[in-house]
DNA sequence: TGAAATGTTGGGGCG
DNA sequence: ACGCCCCAACATTTC
């Protein structure tokens, strides 16, 4: 039997892996595959290093039950063909992405393949449903959260596959290069030790997280989630995004607790996520020129300003804005920011800098670990009122007001502003640690003053806003 | 998943 | 007892 390269992308993990037990289920030997490519070495520093680690711990799993990870650099096309070259497989299988690059990437690879004569598989397994299969009465698709919600809560969602005992080995394998001598991680300078130390890599952890969610935090999850400083969310994109974990998995986890008596009130809303994720997804993989700037043509009189001093000042938390540095800076520190932080930092960036949501994005890519494309196109889109489903522009956060009713004990702020503790914690200090020199940072410096004053912050945007409706 | 301005209501102090 | 004013609390409108 000719052996399978199983090509893995955003799936790293052996449970609930539709491709991976699809593969084990035929017999054939399997080829474990980790390409490192234009997508992979095009990524932010933050998310880069953490794919790289993410691989790492799926190659020990791989190890762990008697087979191998293998890895190479390159554009995969090439790749694969030299795989398949050295190994007689008979093919490729790899699990779905949904952006546009890595759609162009997979349907060349797909053609070409098949033109070669040679197997080309693709699977499902990144979300709960496939864009094509949540549609509305009149066959297309859905723009707005709350119907699409209806719609996927009333379908089956396929359960999830057990993981397998083990992978048929080929009778040779393929050389494979070593990770650590791909130097993906160098970019993150002196962050690496410090965001290390909150990242929850691979699959185990990734499902200890789970677990550990729904046996606390999801019982008060509906009132603590707004709130930063609780611990109460579950902190399973950073595991998602890389695929250490599956959503079909979650979600017949939340039904398993759904059915419990008594019942979790928070189960609910965490399943409301993942649809959250899901529409996403789809909505980048049926209406991918959201991702591009012609999308806003009716936003192209308004004066958005580009890269400045004060965008500079926010990526580096010192806006003056305490509730804004504090979630610039737990980015930087953890590599993930809480929900309503990134609301507040966004409509700061957006409103009060009226500042281009593409400058903001750019620095999101670069530093956090759970960066995903379709989740923070629609994110940010929805925030600076472009995009479909968006908040209308004139929705404005203002940061004090955020704070004063989500960080009442300013317990967040603490945590994460050195300069405001009365008593510095490593979070707080641990920024000045991982900042680069460069930006001359010293936590015995005064916290800075407002760069802008809120009120005329968003009088300015208003009027922008009202001339541009003009 | 907003905030501020404006409108309404009702209780209490006071002449 | 009554009208008046003030103001907080809540509701509605507007951006």
């Amino acid at each position: 039997m000719q052996p399978l390269i199983l090509w893995f992308r955003r799936d790293l993990r052996i449970d609930d892996n539709p491709m991976l037990a699809a593969a084990v289920a035929t017999g054939r030997p399997l080829i474990p595959v980790f390409i490192a490519d234009d997508s992979v070495t095009g990524l932010g520093a933050a998310p880069r290093w953490r794919l790289v680690q993410g691989v790492a711990a799926f190659g020990e799993t791989l190890a762990e039950m008697g087979t191998r990870l293998i890895l190479r650099r390159g554009a995969a096309l090439a790749v694969l063909r030299a795989l398949i070259a050295e190994s007689g497989a008979g093919g490729v299988w790899w699990g779905r992405l949904y952006d546009p690059q890595a759609r162009e990437r997979d349907a060349a690879i797909k053609r070409a393949l098949r033109v070669a004569g040679h197997e080309a598989r693709s699977f499902p397994g990144h979300l709960l449903a496939e864009p094509w299969e949540v549609q509305t009465g009149q066959g297309g698709h859905y723009r707005v959260y709350t119907p699409f919600w209806k719609a996927l809560s009333a379908r089956e969602v396929p359960a999830p596959s057990a993981a397998p005992a083990s992978l048929p080995a080929p009778a040779s394998w393929p050389e494979s290069e070593r990770l650590e001598s791909w130097h993906l991680g160098a970019a993150m300078g002196r962050g690496a030790v410090v965001v290390a130390r909150h990242a929850r890599i691979g699959e185990a952890a990734a499902q200890a997280r789970l677990e550990r969610f729904l046996a606390g935090p999801v019982w008060e999850y509906r009132e603590a989630r707004d709130f930063p400083a609780s611990d109460a969310t579950s902190g399973l994109s950073e595991n998602l995004t890389y695929g250490e974990i599956g959503p079909r998995r979650i979600w017949a986890r939340v039904q398993m607790a759904l059915a419990a008596a008594p019942r979790p009130p928070g189960a609910e809303h965490l399943a409301k996520g993942m649809a959250c994720r899901a529409i996403d997804h789809h909505l980048i993989y049926k209406t991918p020129e959201i991702l591009t700037p012609q999308r806003r043509e009716e936003w192209d009189d308004f004066p958005w300003r580009g890269d400045s001093d004060e965008a500079e000042r926010w990526r580096r938390g010192l806006t003056g804005e305490p509730l804004v540095d504090a979630g610039m800076r737990q980015m930087y520190v953890t590599g993930t920011m809480h929900n309503r932080a990134r609301m507040v930092v966004a409509s700061y960036l957006s409103k009060h800098l009226m500042t281009d949501w593409r400058v903001g994005q750019k620095w999101f890519a670069e530093c956090l670990i759970d960066w995903d494309p379709a989740a923070n196109a629609m994110g940010w889109q929805w925030v600076a009122g472009s995009g479909p489903d968006a908040a209308p522009f004139f929705r404005i956060f203002n940061p004090a007001t955020q704070a004063a009713k989500f960080d009442p004990g300013m317990a967040y702020r603490h945590r994460f502003i050195a300069e405001l503790a009365p008593c510095p914690c490593r979070d707080g200090l641990d920024f000045f640690e991982a900042a680069p020199r460069s930006w001359r940072l010293d936590p015995a410096a005064p916290y800075p003053a407002p760069i802008v004053d809120l009120a005329e912050g968003r009088a300015r945007a208003l009027a922008a806003y009202q001339a541009r409706r003009r």
